[in-house]
DNA sequence: CCTACCGATCGGTAGG
DNA sequence: CCTACCGATCGGTAGG
């Protein structure tokens, strides 16, 4: 048994992680079970419990690491400037930058958000209306200081995080566009939907 | 035991795919059973399978019927008038208008698509691609004809496609906007995308 | 349309 | 980190 020859380095918590988020987002969380997790880290399902707690810990963990990084990102980037145009623009580029980096856990935080516990999902919502609000109050000042010209401040905002989020369901990595030029082009097109192309 | 005083109409296959479909949507698919799909229609889930031969069935005829209906919204928007500004504009309403109305169909045809049975799943994926691919062809003829300016035709269309696929996530009837003046306002965004507002 | 039930699956625990 | 296993759930069928 101890002759066994497959490199196999020992078990990180971080290792369990990245295979359920892959999982999560290729299966759906209740699809996935915790053989298919434990075999993606060569151990057995049960193996699994000396690290995480839960599957549900698993799935708390992907999404909050995930707002918080995404609202981290947001931060800089509105702190990097005062001038709202290149603010808001910054802070679409982040946006689509860790929905085009991130996509699996873009897409594990979005439709598996009703499988978490009622307490978990309750603080993810509220986390994500604060994001949602950052652009919103942005969308705002930039109309308030004859910046923007929009129909409708809350619309505007939201097709602008929505087309953002659509990057994580067709991006691939080598394809046409990089990252970053996704991001800058995803910029301009933001600047014509608020009205300043 | 004949006289239970409950109201209740004969179950007819209409009402048990009703019900499904707003129990996919709430719950998921997967985490929806049989019994909870009979409670709503006031049977017992085995009795469901004297109108549907399987909870997969239910799945596939929400999803088939409402890409059906979706394409051929489609297809009378761009069929209405021959100017590809005003063709947009209306694809776009049209798109809208399915996402508000629809919400849950939209809602259950993303987020549930890997539970479709192989061969269910390619022919949606086949019919959704032919949906992306009204809205390229005609940003590109916009393009051609000198009446868009656009980055990239491919990132637009996703864009356009995105935003309104959105609306269906947010949209709550009897809010500030009716469908309608959300339609047409996503229709002066998609404009504004294209470069011709 | 119902009750009884089969067969399979799965999260998590026991106890090394 | 493993095997054995518990308890619960669930889609679907049998047979009225």
């Amino acid at each position: 048994m101890s002759t066994a020859g497959l490199a196999r380095t020992r078990v990180r918590r971080a290792d369990i992680v990245a295979a359920a988020l892959e999982l999560f987002a290729d299966k759906g969380y209740l699809a996935t079970t915790m053989d298919d997790i434990g075999r993606a880290v060569n151990v057995r399902g049960p193996s699994l419990y000396k690290h995480v707690a839960s599957k549900q810990d698993l799935l708390v963990e992907i999404m909050e690491t995930s707002i918080e990084t995404v609202l981290r990102d947001h931060r800089v980037a509105v702190g990097s400037t005062d001038d709202v145009g290149d603010q808001l623009r910054r802070a679409v580029e982040a946006h689509v930058r860790f929905h085009a980096r991130h996509r699996l856990e873009a897409f594990v935080g979005t439709r598996e958000l009703r499988h978490l516990s009622e307490g978990a999902r309750a603080a993810m919502a509220a986390r994500r209306r604060d994001y949602e609000r950052g652009f919103r109050v942005l969308v705002e000042r930039g109309v308030a200081e004859g910046r923007f010209r929009v129909g409708s401040v809350r619309l505007t905002t939201y097709s602008i995080l929505d087309m953002g989020v659509g990057v994580s369901v067709w991006f691939r990595d080598g394809e046409e566009f990089s990252v970053d030029e996704i991001a800058y082009r995803y910029g301009d097109l933001a600047m014509r939907l608020v009205g300043a192309a």
